[in-house]
RNA sequence: GGGUGAUUAGCUCAGUUGGUUAGAGCACUUCUCUUACAAAGAAGGGGUCAGUGGUUCGAGUCCACUAUCACCCACCA
């Protein structure tokens, strides 16, 4: 025990802390007692390892977990991993096209063999991950371990679709995807990607006939126009509104024939191009909404599509067929410069959508998908998903405040809103094999039949069958039955996240009369789930379907609080990325300074939805505080005698040291609650950390040193280190846990209950008059002085202090302000009213002063510019506090106790002045 | 085009519903190996809180405009 080394190593007690927990069991909720709290999360992708950000938010995460464990909460922190549908395929292939010389993986492995190397590329980086997860302290229960994969999981997906299914609010439709040609796969809206390109505008006319001439971008797509657009009040163009022009031969001799319908559209810019636009539906989602309105509006146009999913121009270009879009369109051009119809063309700077995942342009066409339909009503509730998505965050679910969730910083509730507002319908499917297969099942029959004519005794072979369990023959004519080859978004799953994860086995997933139901006691105990904290890229991937989802399946908000933390970036402020090759693994720096250090330097100088700077020094100072607590604790347990109850504590035996740590301490712990429960990690971490480092380390423990009362010192010190370990715990688990052990604890400081403020409220009686504040301002003017005039370190000095009430209290403290490093060999105090000639002098409180007679060393005139400064800038002070005092709006509407505070100060500077004023040299 | 955020010490950032003379860490200056800690301690220096106007008894904090930077969304026919 009295062996303890100077510096703390990290790096030899994490892992056998981390074991201690798991082994402790309560990490389980199920072996805590008390109101449950519970977070889910967000599982990591299987794409690769844990970066920074992970390891910010897990530290994040573990925090909270933490301190409503040690606040007596029944605490789930469940842990899990995400299958990421797309991203962990569109790696594996890359991985087998650059590593193993695969060139079409898809076609040389086929669905089970590629499927089977996702699979074991997808368990390895699972098993990193998880190991990362625990280096990082994270105090999740491992007995829930969930993945979004899994068959429990897959179980909540398959019934989750069904009922969809069943309220029709998923249905299969054929409307306009963005489509990527590398990946051979439907991508969804949030994950493109758009580039910058220069570009030309064109404008032309179809053909010498036609009136007028249209702008594009994308000439190509021009084979499959069946519109022009103008606005309704264009005069240009209102004539022709509703005409039919019909193009002969477009894009070359015998080429394709073209049938135009004129029509209005509000949409238009009457400013932009000609005004007037060229639709085409099949390539164009806005031109789609266009087709769409016309069909409603009993006015319809065609949709042609012209290039294919091998992003090719089709048979309906003609000769243009089987040639890229970027060829046929320099080839068109070249036919319209010919035939003298190119007007004008004109560069330009254009958005080019591309696929975050498989890196290509994306192109727009249209598709028989699955769609989640976001603004059909429910049947029965009488809303659509978009207004269930509304309302969980404008007042509540149904209205009621209690299934209101709060965003953490308020702001992005707008953003939220605006993406609400915007939104189209869902697509789901996915023509990729890494993910949740469809489950529908078609009959073999009935599809050969969907597209000819269905005799009366084929219709429910027809009819695609909906199941969660796998079907092998056709239910009603014994036939061959496939199932849908497609398989689901993968945020699709993510969406169920919350509460898919708190079903233990497949069997407690249940849809009943259309109801879905988590038939165990932690659904009932744990949801909704109290906190999810997130990146601000993910609110629209996964916050908002988390709240779809949980708003519509089980008609309650997914979590209470959602706390949006921004981006790290390093010292510069760049993205840490793999393209800039700055990442940093965490395990790197973990292992350097300590999983602690890394905590600690994590969650400093972050604010909610901010972006926040990381690099070293950062977690070099967090090391060094860890080091510092150490120490602290490394003198306490070796000078400190055995330690008082607090029962047996004589308060008249405390001295103002021990009144005034005890007053901070009561402070201090509240500061750190409300600011845990704020979400302001940075400061509540600040706050502690000033305490015991300034306060605690280098004025108490200092003059504890010098002062008496042995017993309640050593109480107050063990005391005070134990509850700071308690509230530093959340923060840094690892040293506070190692050495609350070394303090001979024997239950976990795991599950140690938070401090209380009592004990300490009641030992910090305070009158002014012995304010441990006044004894340090002395010592530091004393020190100040001797800085100031150059004063030999060794010198002993004697010194004078003034302050005639305060005498007494002064005298009580002598040996501290002798002692704490003044060098004061004899003190003398005085009542006031003598004057020196040559001292140096400071005043302070505006009541006490202090001189330090050093004839031969002084430097009277430093001090006599000081002096003049500080009287200068007290002048100023009190002019200020004076005019602000005559104000008569002031005195009347300003509180009470502002008054009165400014008029203490006004009085308190005055006498400092006149002191300064009277004994200046 | 619409929106959001940032602008505070040399650097990186705090600053909670407006209320003492605006804070921290790093860096800087000076001093100290004092028996918990030199990965430390002591004492300092450094700021017209981006600019302009407004609201208020009182503005870093609220409002408007401007400037610069960053980000998000939509569109680019």
């Amino acid at each position: 025990m009295k062996e303890l080394p100077k510096i703390y190593e990290p790096q030899k007690h994490e892992d056998e802390i981390y074991q201690n927990w798991e082994k402790s069991g309560f990490f389980n909720p199920d072996n805590l007692k008390g109101e449950p709290y519970s977070i889910m999360m967000p599982p990591p992708n299987v794409t690769g390892v844990l970066h920074l950000g992970h390891a910010m938010e897990n530290s994040l995460m573990d925090i909270m977990a933490r301190y409503q464990r040690m606040q007596g909460r029944k605490v789930l922190l469940l842990p899990g991993t995400d299958h990421a549908a797309v991203a962990t395929q569109a790696k594996v292939e890359k991985l087998l096209m650059e590593k193993e010389g695969y060139r079409n993986p898809r076609q040389e492995l086929g669905r089970e063999k590629l499927l089977e190397k996702i699979k074991d590329f997808a368990e390895n980086s699972k098993s990193t991950i998880l190991n990362q997860i625990k280096k990082m302290g994270t105090s999740c229960d491992w007995s829930r371990l969930a993945y979004t994969f899994d068959e429990t999981r897959s179980k909540a997906v398959n019934k989750v679709f069904e009922k969809m299914y069943t309220d029709g609010l998923i249905y299969r439709g054929y409307r306009v995807v963005n489509w990527s040609i590398k990946g051979q796969s439907t991508v969804s809206d949030d994950e493109l990607v758009y580039i910058e390109r220069p570009g030309k505008l064109y404008t032309f006319k179809y053909s010498k006939d036609f009136p007028f001439a249209i702008a594009t971008t994308r000439p190509e797509t021009k084979f499959g126009d069946t519109a022009v657009a103008v606005h309704p009040r264009d005069k240009r163009y209102q004539k022709y509104i509703g005409k039919i022009f019909e193009i002969k031969n477009f894009g070359e001799e015998k080429g394709t024939e073209l049938k135009i319908k004129i029509i209005a559209d509000e949409a238009v810019d009457p400013q932009f191009g000609t005004g007037a636009v060229g639709v085409t539906p099949a390539h164009s989602f806005t031109d789609f909404e266009m087709y769409e309105k016309q069909k409603a509006a009993n006015n319809p146009i065609e949709i042609i599509p012209v290039i294919g999913p091998d992003g090719k121009m089709n048979e309906k270009a003609k000769s243009f067929q089987g040639i890229s879009v970027q060829e046929a369109r320099e080839k068109l051009i070249q036919w319209l410069k010919e035939k003298k119809l190119l007007e004008k063309e004109e560069d330009l700077l254009q958005n080019v959508a591309t696929s975050d995942r498989f890196g290509d342009v994306v192109e727009i066409l249209p598709m028989t998908q699955w769609f989640v339909a976001v603004n059909k009503e429910i049947p029965g509730r009488g809303k659509t998903l978009k207004q269930l998505m509304r309302e969980a965050i404008a007042g509540g679910l149904n209205g009621n405040p209690a299934q209101k969730i709060t965003v953490t910083p308020a702001r992005f509730e707008k953003i939220y809103f605006n993406w609400i507002d915007n939104l189209r319908d869902w697509c789901i499917s996915r023509q990729i094999w890494w993910g949740h297969r469809i489950p529908v099942y078609y009959c073999e029959r009935g599809i050969s039949n969907i597209q000819s004519s269905i005799s009366p005794k084929e219709e429910k072979c027809s009819k695609p069958i909906v199941s969660s369990k796998i079907i092998n023959k056709c239910p009603h004519c014994g036939g061959k039955i496939i199932q849908d080859p497609d398989t689901l978004d993968t945020w699709f799953s993510s969406g169920l996240w919350t509460f898919s994860t708190l079903a233990n086995t497949p069997e407690q997933i249940k849809l009943e009369n259309g109801k879905f139901i988590i038939d165990n006691k932690d659904f009932a105990n744990f949801y909704p789930t109290d906190w999810m904290q997130m990146g601000s890229e993910l609110l629209f991937f996964w916050m908002a379907r988390m709240i779809l989802m949980s708003a519509y399946v089980l008609d309650e908000i997914p979590f209470r609080d959602v706390y949006i933390h921004g981006i790290l970036r390093n010292e510069k402020g760049q993205k840490f990325s793999k393209s800039l090759g700055n990442n940093i693994d965490p395990l790197d720096i973990s292992h350097q300074y300590g999983t602690d250090a890394l905590r600690l330097s994590l969650v400093s100088g972050i604010a909610p939805g901010q972006d926040s700077h990381f690099y070293e020094d950062k977690v070099k100072n967090a090391g060094n505080f860890v080091n510092k607590l150490w120490n602290i604790s490394r003198y306490i347990i070796q000078k400190t005698k055995e330690q008082k109850e607090i029962e047996k504590i004589k308060k008249e035996n405390l001295n103002s040291s021990d009144r005034w740590i005890a007053k901070k301490m009561n402070t201090l712990i509240g500061e750190v609650s409300t600011n845990i429960e704020k979400f302001n990690f940075s400061l509540a971490s600040e706050k502690i950390q000033t305490f015991i480092r300034n306060d605690f380390a280098d004025w108490y423990l200092e003059a504890s040193k010098f002062e008496e009362n042995k017993n309640e010192k050593s109480f107050l010190l063990k005391t005070i280190l134990e509850d700071g370990l308690k509230l530093l715990h959340p923060f840094i688990p690892f040293v506070t846990e190692y050495i609350w052990k070394l303090l001979g604890k024997e239950k976990l400081l795991l599950i140690e209950k938070w401090p209380d403020k009592s004990i300490y409220k009641s030992l910090s009686k305070i009158n002014d008059a012995d304010d441990f504040e006044l004894i340090k301002e002395i010592i530091i003017a004393i020190r100040n002085i001797r800085q100031e005039n150059k004063i030999e370190p060794g010198k002993k000095i004697n010194a004078i202090i003034y302050g005639g009430n305060f005498t007494k209290f002064i005298q009580e403290n002598e040996t501290l302000i002798k002692k704490l490093r003044t060098g004061v060999e004899n003190l003398k105090l005085s009542k006031e009213g003598k004057e020196i000639k040559k001292a140096a002098k400071k005043i302070i409180a505006g009541k006490i002063q202090i001189y330090v007679p050093l004839e031969e060393i002084i430097d009277i005139e430093k001090q006599k510019k000081n002096t003049r400064a500080e009287i200068e800038n007290l002048q100023k002070y009190i002019s200020n506090l004076k005019i602000r005092l005559k104000n008569k709006d002031f005195l009347k509407k300003a509180p009470t106790e502002i008054v009165q505070k400014e008029k203490e100060n006004l009085i308190r500077a005055q006498e400092k002045l006149k002191k300064l004023e009277k004994y200046s040299v």
